[in-house]
DNA sequence: TAGATTGTTAATCGATTAACAATC
DNA sequence: TAGATTGTTAATCGATTAACAATC
């Protein structure tokens, strides 16, 4: 490797198994800020999850935060640093579109304001919901959907309508100016470059598990 | 590599992307079928889905299925094939722990079947809720957890209560002799050897998008 | 037949794990 | 100080992608 190779590596994106880990370690810190504890090492953290120490520091590395050897990370710091990163300290607007039973869960959590969501309005296209509100969030008809998006200035929109529909409604956020989806319909959605969609989907974790499963079961 | 090691390479468990990304074929597949088409190949599939058509093939390949040059694969076939290797033509009888608005949700969901899922009973502490049903389901005691389990022989425990019950019902669920443990509770669950967990936490599939979506953001 | 697609091996890429000097 | 832990580089592992002969 040349010199000016090695000077223009750019900044990596930070990997998605490592996203996926981050709010596992701010699971376990916020349980041990309760206890008391002030700060807490790599290596704890790696054995409580079962994870690999190297793997946990170069996770943590990520998040921009540095421990000091021998004692470790301070727990109060390291929080505040994955939420930092991960954005879960700006509380975004968010549309729910769906309100079937899936998307009234949601609604009905409170805790997503934790991780940095806020739905503000939920749309269905059933009359007998809209105007209602389900959990302080006003259902609205799906025909204001693109008009309130832009106005408001929506970045997310969740997706809980079942799979015939999900296209429609990924069609009018994606009008409304929406750059990221979080979709819980078990289909493929087609969107433009530049707009993120992360899949929810149960059936796979639940492919996961049911695989599995049946594996170990014909080993008895 | 010597003789003798090329011959005795084990069976290799299959990868948890394989896994993961089979669903999302099946759901693309059963679409296909109700176009009436036959085949198809994985050069389509990998377009439609964004994958790498070489990808496709080796995860098909699992399923035990083979194609044909020139023509693809039987859609119907296929289809057979993802659902026998998933274990989802068995329906496995399951408790739910936690009738909360998430565990509420999921027994009205009604299509778990598809997915070789089927919830026989529900558990909850709530004098409110035992001995009513939801969506068929009947809500019964924890107290009679274990037994019950036991006696039927059950396999899969659901966890969706909050975080703070999440390993006693954990505990339960293994005491009754459950195998598999699909966890949505935002907690690492402690588990003997030998059983499986799944976690199905909504957060790491947030934390995804909301760091995704301000690097992109940002980067404006 | 010609050409598209499979099945499979090899090359690449990226994530995980091991090793270890620096440090508190 | 001695020893535990960090930060970082190197080695390993496994998954993805490329290449291509076999085949329908």
């Amino acid at each position: 490797m040349t010199k000016t190779e090695k000077t223009n590596k750019k900044i990596k994106a930070t990997p998605e198994p490592t996203l996926r880990r981050l709010p596992r370690y701010l699971h376990l810190l916020k349980f041990l800020r309760e206890t008391g504890d002030k700060s807490v090492s790599s290596t704890y953290i790696a054995k409580e999850l079962g994870f690999d120490p190297t793997q946990v520091r170069k996770d943590i590395e990520y998040t921009g935060i540095v421990g000091r050897p021998k004692t470790g990370f301070n727990i109060v710091e390291l929080i505040s640093s994955i939420e930092e990163f991960l954005n879960w300290k700006n509380i975004t607007d968010a549309f729910l579109v769906g309100t079937g039973s899936l998307g009234t869960a949601m609604l009905g959590y409170g805790r997503f304001k934790d991780y940095g969501l806020n739905f503000v309005a939920a749309f269905d296209n059933n009359e007998m919901k809209i105007g209602k509100t389900i959990h302080e969030t006003p259902v609205l008809s799906m025909e204001k959907l693109v008009d309130l998006a832009k106005r408001m200035h929506i970045n997310i929109g969740v997706i809980t309508v079942p799979a015939f529909a999900a296209q429609h409604s990924a069609d009018l956020l994606i009008e409304g100016g929406i750059r990221a989806i979080w979709n819980f319909a078990p289909i493929h959605l087609k969107v433009p470059e530049g707009v993120l969609v992360e899949n929810a989907q149960l059936t796979q974790s639940l492919a996961v598990l049911t695989h599995k499963l049946a594996d170990a079961i014909s080993k008895d």
